[in-house]
DNA sequence: AGAGAAAGCTATCCATCATAGCAATTGGAT
DNA sequence: ATCCAATTGCTATGATGGATAGCTTTCTCT
């Protein structure tokens, strides 16, 4: 598994990743390269819908939550809580976000109803989204790909 | 409720995917956590010795190679060519690389025996990392991670 | 009541990545 | 042999994501 035999000199047109790149079979790698490509696909789904990834996955953590602060939010989402505020002011700008005051310090994150119309279209393109990409993978190889991507989150 | 409130910034013991976050079953998600914190930690060993990520990998695909242009390690890793430019200068103001011209207009990128020394503790890093990462999966899943992410790639 | 933690925020900073444009050179087609 | 399109290496510039430090207000715990 260790031995990358490269040897092959071809002029770099398109790029069939595994022929010619000698790094093809590092796992890091391949996981870099792999969350890269997805993103951006799925970034450029979700840029018709005017919503970054970020605040895409916001909305589909609130849901019908409203219970949820700001320092949650970032603390399951591994967003700082610095990095929340102009997140959340965009959502709040455009009309899916709303914040409940809890008490005077802490304000709960709830979706707006057109937030909830617009978490529905997100759902859309994250089920497709997720679809499509288990789809590439072979059938062998499909079922284990969570079991082991959330091994690598313990 | 919230058991886990520490002040900590990002430290280990963040959280239990899987229990709190309702899209710790959604792959594409997954990947891209995965990918991040893999990649964090990656950055993390390869700080200690002076190196980013993207110049380990430069490294690891120069190597032997004395016919590499910047352009075309910019199509093997999905580097863009404006971006190749502070990579290979700051690889080269730190004596690992040298360029050999080609012709009037393309320069090979070689290692200098400095960079090829680096490289062999790069290889070490990368190497221990790997098996580290591989080490977390649990062994039925483990054999498919890599042709998955390789589909993904296709 | 007082101390310490937490919430929300501002202000920066750094790294990565993307785009546009430019001058020089190359290479292919005529 | 010449001309034109493509390529190389580069500058300059943004957009984005992520991280840190520090501040004020408020909550909580003892």
């Amino acid at each position: 598994m260790t031995d990358f035999v490269t040897g092959s000199t071809h002029s770099a047109d398109a790029l069939p990743v595994s022929a010619v790149d000698p790094l093809a079979d590092l796992p890091g790698y391949l996981l870099r390269r792999a969350a890269n490509s997805m993103m951006a696909e799925l970034g450029t789904r979700l840029n018709a819908h005017e919503l970054r990834i970020s605040e895409a996955t916001v909305l589909l953590l609130i849901n019908d939550r409203t219970d949820l602060t700001s320092a949650e939010i970032g603390k399951l989402l591994e967003i700082q809580r610095a990095n929340m505020v102009p997140l959340l002011a965009r959502l709040e700008t455009a009309g899916l976000i709303h914040r409940v005051p809890i008490n005077r310090k802490s304000q709960a994150i709830v979706l707006t109803p057109h937030g909830r119309t617009r978490l529905d279209e997100v759902r859309a393109v994250t089920q497709k989204f997720e679809a499509d990409l288990l789809e590439r993978i072979p059938a062998q190889h499909r079922p284990h790909l969570v079991p082991a991507l959330q091994a690598l989150l313990g």
